[in-house]
DNA sequence: CGATTTGATACCTTATTCGATATCAATTGG
DNA sequence: CCAATTGATATCGAATAAGGTATCAAATCG
């Protein structure tokens, strides 16, 4: 394999893991086997375009041609929107969890539990979360989504609740930093390369 | 061949046609056969990444992975850098010419309009040109780099001194219009969108 | 008109992706 | 401890890109 294509590899199955995709949903989603994604993930097969395009896209992105001397410019600007592919994706599913706590009926646990989670989960939603804290988020809602909450172990709920007060805890005393007010991307450079045949 | 392929595709195929390169010379610099990249450029191959990539670099392209939503500003930004690509090349162009021009010793025609034309070329040299303008200068190149000039059919000399003079009445009655002052990408909208599973 | 360059086709052999399926080790969860 | 999920491997036939070489029609140029 080329190491150039590594770069290109790399970035694919970075995406995936940011979105907490994993290799048998991408294939369902793109029709390639599995296999041949932990194959490619590897980097030890030389994809064909449609591959990469197939994956790509089911991935919310695009290959693109870019000039070399756009690459600066261009990866700033990825980069950019790729933080905020992140907050905006924590905070769907905070907001999630939310409506999905406010709609059960029945509760194994005193319904003012629920109620303080609730309010953790309104604060939580405003901030950037790390891969354990919406891993977290999200496992909860997976146990919501399959057992619909008051047919639920009381001990598996109130662990997860737990969980909720710990990420509230963290961000109240310890928050991560805001975004930097202004990417350094330029457009203005101006170098002369000479180019005699 | 599927259709989000040749977005690529056509991509390479532009990127080296503005370089005036043939498909030979780029077979050389990669190391492709010429009839595979034929076959690339007509959309009839589903190429490896590896192929894609050697292509890519020859032609001072990086492929990178973008994602959708920072497509608008991405674009924005390659096509700024390939506006400049242009005026860059041509203007090395037309100073070859120049040079070129300068350094011939005996002439088979007066010296005074080997004069008049270095003047028009210092002109000419701020213009961005079109592709007929660009090609008519590289193919002055082209016999100058051949035939040392000193011994150049007088006719043939002639007639491309002829076209520089063309370009510049061009460029003096009908001067293209300069590059739009700020390039119209943003950072900073925020749709929503909803991703419930 | 003859010569050169350019892009397109055709043909071959070899190498490798593709697609499908089965399986395994490690981790995670109840 | 048992069950489920995840990513990695192996295998197999079919499809096809890669790599090389030869050739052709059209355009360009002297």
């Amino acid at each position: 394999m080329n190491h150039a294509l590594d770069h290109i590899v790399a970035a694919l199955k970075a995406a995936r893991e940011k979105k907490g995709m994993s290799q048998r949903e991408l294939s369902s989603r793109t029709g390639l086997p599995q296999p041949k994604i932990s194959n490619l993930e590897s980097g030890s097969v030389d994809p064909r375009l449609s591959s990469l395009v197939a994956l790509a896209r089911a991935l919310d992105l695009e290959i693109e041609l870019v000039p070399r001397r756009a690459l600066p410019a261009v990866e700033t600007i990825v980069r950019s929107a790729e933080r905020r592919e992140v907050t905006k994706t924590t905070a769907n599913e905070v907001r999630k969890l939310a409506s999905a706590l406010q709609s059960i009926g029945r509760t194994p646990i005193p319904r003012g539990i629920i109620d303080q989670t609730l309010n953790q989960l309104r604060m939580i939603e405003h901030f950037p979360l790390s891969a354990e804290q919406l891993e977290a988020i999200q496992k909860f809602n997976a146990v919501l989504k399959l057992s619909d909450a008051d047919e639920l172990d009381p001990a598996t709920l109130n662990r997860h609740i737990k969980s909720v007060s710990g990420i509230r805890n963290q961000l109240a005393h310890n928050p991560p930093p805001a975004l930097p007010p202004r990417p350094a991307y330029s457009l203005d450079d101006d170098e002369e390369e000479e180019d005699n045949a």
